[in-house]
DNA sequence: GTCTATAGATTGATAGAC
DNA sequence: GTCTATCAATCTATAGAC
């Protein structure tokens, strides 16, 4: 049974990718933390690019579920709040991944073009839902910042000085995104009621 | 008088940088845009290194100004309200060098790396003026996170389905970092009072 | 499934004529 | 200052033996 190396080879090249980048990653190096020669990388997965979806779409298929389930969902407050903390959980559950896109976007974009393209549509769309109905430009451009503000979960590591636990950096994150957002802080709320 | 071409180059330089990423730029196309060959700009550039500094470093200088101010600035909501204006609007007026840092960092970090931890060492002593003295971690997490807000300068043009001013997305995004750093909504003061 | 060997392309950088 | 020509390194990817 080898979906061992398969998953071996998915798990540095995640790791690798995340940290120096994608285009600074070459198969070489990862063959070499595997304990494989590059020819025999090939044999798993038939291109740079494949590994590189390969790594990724898990995540990009939790963004989808979100978008999607937005489609139908009323835009209350307590929904906004839930989308929100999904999407912060998405985050937080996939640092790594979500490092590779902030660390080389540009690299990502040009071998793997078609699945960048569905990440900006996904988020237009989740954007689209956050601003809300009829929403205006200074709304659209508020439903963006506040999605900005999830990405200091991967980057406050850099700059902190004292430690945050996750939790507490999840709840801190979450109410600034709402902040932004102008929806006022209310608890976690589990039924849904029409507004709109 | 030749400062032209040195100028020339690093406008095109500056340009392929920002839009394509720094990594996925080589200098044969540089080259080719500024009708050139690639030997010549060695002339001019001693490596592809030298030239990403001369296109950066003058943001950075700008970026260090302001940190060097914060020395000596008594953190009121008015001052903080002006430094992070001053922030934006560096970002604002640099947009394409912000571009490159964002499409790029992993490149950028490789091939410049001091000038990359300069950069870190600014935001660090920036985050921590904007967090405030004796600030607790949560606050020092929203101080990173209204900076990340900023960030939707840049980004927003790819997904707003309407246009927006520069001079309103400037208000939007100004309130809503002061929103995310919880300091109350202040018309922009040239005084200053002092608080703690 | 893993290996050796190598093709084929591109890159950053240099030498030296003009 | 700009050119032609070229080097040396590195990369992705493939062919074919075992």
């Amino acid at each position: 049974m080898d979906g061992d190396t398969r998953d071996t080879i998915r798990a540095v090249a995640l790791e690798l990718f995340s940290t120096r980048g994608f285009d600074q990653t070459s198969l070489r190096e990862i063959a070499e933390r595997v304990g494989l020669t590059k020819a025999s990388l090939y044999y798993h997965y038939s291109s740079k690019q494949a590994l590189l979806i390969a790594v990724v779409e898990p995540v990009l298929t939790g963004w989808r579920d979100i978008a999607d389930d937005t489609a139908t969902l009323a835009h209350t407050s307590a929904n906004v709040r839930q989308v929100v903390a999904r999407c912060l959980d998405v985050l937080l559950r996939n640092r790594a991944v979500a490092g590779i896109f902030q660390r080389d976007p540009a690299g990502v974009a040009v071998v793997a073009g078609a699945l960048w393209e569905d990440m900006l549509e996904l988020s237009r769309r989740l954007y689209t839902w956050l601003a809300g109905p009829a929403a205006s430009p200074a709304e659209q451009l508020r439903a963006v910042a506040a999605m900005e503000v999830l990405g200091a979960a991967l980057t406050s590591g850099t700059y902190l000085k004292e430690e945050i636990s996750e939790a507490e950096a999840r709840a801190v994150l979450l109410d600034a995104a709402m902040d932004v957002l102008r929806v006022s802080a209310e608890p976690e709320a589990s039924g849904m009621r029409k507004s709109g």
